[in-house]
DNA sequence: ATTATCTTGTTGCAATTGCAACAAATATAT
DNA sequence: ATATATTTGTTGCAATTGCAACAAGATAAT
């Protein structure tokens, strides 16, 4: 939100708002909502309350691909979700939304010079997406497991160092392969004297990248 | 590019290019040229030219993964490329090529009514990007061949019936998998009674998906 | 028409992976 | 502190996949 709104001030903001015929929606605690943005391509801002996009594979398992709290953005362009997906969206809390139609932005005709600049901050949060996209793609297109780890230590790595913000669980979704496949493939390559694993970080021993 | 300068007259387009300050850029035929727009956020347009962006993996084979042509859109953000992937660029013919940089964009102060538009078309074109990568990355973290085969089906089909746009080769580079085992398991989908496949055109039997 | 090139289908085999089940280690809640 | 839940490590086994090699079609080139 802070991004969407960067150099437009609480005013402007307003006026843009309702160009934008922007829409408020308020829901309860423990609901499932939003059926309609899995369809439409709206952008969301989850004013406040605490929102998760819950998806359900077909063995019913739910998996959390997103946890939204007060001022964070969410849509089909902006979350990991495509109209397909069976997913769904659960207020963990009483939440605030704010709804704007994609098209509506397109179609504004609008020459406001803070409309200018939502363009631009939308932009900017839009090219984000896709450079994380594109890096997804390019790890997820590997065929082993190795490949896929190697490919994300080298889009990840600092001073032969990789960080992981993700748990191990979590990783493996990423990388979309079986969890205990890709423990087994870390000792593999820890036994073979590339890697060394402490805890959340990965230390690269040789050049493998 | 007609999309880029959508509702932009040739005047106007044209002194929007100089307040972006792009370069104009000529390159002879069969040659490998830039390499920095790899590193750098540039929206590149093939003026006139073929243009073809070849991806080389550690054995040594080529893959193309774009084919370019007058009036053509390319760069990070357009084409399915990241800055760590190893991938040339090679002009098959001749070639004009006009590059915007990105931050240029975002930082371009100007107020004329074709940049906003310019804007807005240029939001178009990337988020039909993003949109296209979801898809691809639904597809791809299936894990099974057969469970992205049916994902793939389900993104791409119309009355019961899939039809392909891509040869089979490339279908199977687009889901990342083994183009014989793809064989296979489009063998084992027909035989088990699924689906019926007449060249290009797969029907869907059942309502598998 | 003939050759060359590219795409598709097929198969055996070895390698990789997913799965399930369990124990150990961590983290979280009460 | 104790109980509860979550994450991680491990392993055997069956299923899936990649790979290689080759034949048959299809397409393009001369």
């Amino acid at each position: 939100m802070d991004e969407l709104f960067k150099n437009i001030n609480d005013a402007e903001k307003n006026i843009l708002l309702q160009s934008l015929e922007a829409n408020i929606m308020n829901f309860k605690k423990n609901n499932i909502i939003l059926s309609s943005i899995k369809d439409q391509n709206f952008i969301c801002i989850l004013v406040y309350g605490h929102l998760q996009i819950i998806k359900n594979d077909y063995n019913g398992n739910k998996t959390i691909i997103e946890d939204l709290y007060e001022n964070d953005l969410f849509g089909t362009m902006i979350s990991s979700i495509t109209t397909n997906l069976e997913c769904d969206f659960y207020t963990k809390e009483d939440s605030k939304i704010l709804l704007i139609d994609f098209d509506d932005v397109i179609n504004n005709k609008s020459s406001l010079p803070c409309f200018n600049q939502f363009l631009k901050n939308m932009l900017l949060i839009i090219s984000n997406k896709i450079l994380e996209n594109n890096k997804r793609i390019e790890i997820l297109t590997n065929k082993t497991i190795r490949d896929k780890l190697l490919s994300y230590f080298k889009n990840n790595v600092k001073n032969k160092k990789i960080h992981l913000t993700l748990s191990y669980t979590d990783l493996a979704d990423y990388l979309a392969v079986n969890r205990s496949a890709m423990s087994r493939e870390l000792k593999n390559l820890k036994n073979e004297g590339f890697i060394e694993v402490k805890g959340k970080t990965i230390y690269l021993l040789y050049d493998i990248l």
